[in-house]
DNA sequence: GTTCTGAGATTGTGATCACATGGAGGTATG
DNA sequence: CATACCTCCATGTGATCACAATCTCAGAAC
């Protein structure tokens, strides 16, 4: 707690650092949908007790990252077509505003950054990495939307991208992808020109196109 | 975003209780804006330990209705400008999206129970109790929303009504209001009208009119 | 009057324990 | 062979405790 001489580094305390690495894993779709967790093990992993586990299972279920039966057992969730569906219009609600807002104040460096990432994503699809694949693919539009300057927005998609985590892993084995997104092409197109409207699309299909493929 | 209660069994679990009503308290405006709450505060009230009283602040904290310092202690948030502007922009989209999605399965049983409601509001309004003015406005739009069918979209809104609620409150005491919100008789003609872009035009005007009277 | 200091009180954190509940798996019974 | 039952182990819950960090505020120093 009073290590504050590391700088990047925030707080040390052992809830919150469980926490966070729980959180990416699940995010991230390290862990399979209907994955069962116990406080006793999550502590064993961490080296802590059961508390600091509890706090960081709490938070979690808070945020949907993972669900609790009445009996108390968390397990990250197995969604339904029907909560699937949800998320994805809800990504698209909001990730298409966050780009709006970003594109003004996207400029060359920021949209090369983009590009960058999206030579990793590719790499991931070609090995075959569904967790590297979601990670730069989440980083792929947290870097557009961290323009938009608007935290508490960016945190709800953070929350639907978290309760889709498991899912997204479970998805990727079924599509067999081999080329990365098509629309992220899109995405830097429209930033590039400027274009709103183009922008808005663009952001729609990507967020969307796991459903379609699921659906059809 | 809260466990799925049976509807006549209240949970017996202590840590549940305490989140569950501390919440209600936020989202309605009960506590003003930073407020400090200390766990063993907490734990008195609701006559439990410390170990509840936690869990349930734990996951306060992580839907946004509570505030911890980097030391740990707990309050109720104090909105930036920024912040309340970026929360009604996201109430404006997600529940422009809620109504519409409801507009289809609003028949005129459901109008009438809004019609009661709004009734309950001006009374509210009419003897200047800011608590019940919060808590039947958010009724009325609960109500509505819940014929939306989307669950997770819902949770997202309510998500955001907590993290507004203490800020709600000071603003309901500078306002000053003596009427009952105008749009929600737009809201109403545009549902009974089956006027879709009347009711997403009404809605998004409900919604972002006390941030208006803030900036005005 | 203002600022610094230090001691005491307050607060969050994490570990541990007793307890009740629920689930898994084996056994008996049809 | 299937099903009901029962026992034992695993698991979540809540209370309590020791501890460290932090806040508060009175009093001293300038």
């Amino acid at each position: 707690m009073t290590l504050t001489a590391r700088p990047t580094e925030a707080t040390t305390v052992a809830h919150d650092r469980v926490f966070r690495h729980l959180r990416s894993r699940i995010m991230h779709g390290d862990l399979p949908p209907g994955q069962a967790l116990t406080l006793r093990g999550i502590g064993k992993d961490y080296n802590v007790s059961m508390t600091p586990a509890r706090e960081a299972a709490r938070r979690l279920v808070a945020e949907g990252a993972l669900t609790m039966s009445s009996s108390g057992r968390i397990a990250t969730p197995e969604l339904s077509n029907d909560r699937i569906e949800e998320l994805a219009a809800l990504r698209a609600l909001l990730e298409v505003e966050l780009a709006s807002r970003a594109l003004p104040r996207a400029h060359m460096a920021l949209i090369e950054r983009m590009q960058i990432i999206n030579t990793a994503i590719a790499d991931a699809v070609q090995r075959g990495d569904a967790v590297a694949y979601i990670r730069t693919n989440l980083e792929f539009h947290r870097t557009l939307y961290l323009r938009a300057q608007a935290p508490a927005m960016l945190a709800m998609a953070e929350t639907v991208w978290l309760q889709m985590g498991p899912t997204m892993r479970a998805l990727y084995g079924r599509l067999r992808r081999t080329e990365p997104p098509q629309f992220h092409r899109l995405i830097l197109a429209a930033l590039k020109a400027g274009d709103e409207p183009g922008l808005r699309l663009a952001v729609r299909s990507d967020v969307t196109q796991g459903l379609r493929m699921l659906a059809g």
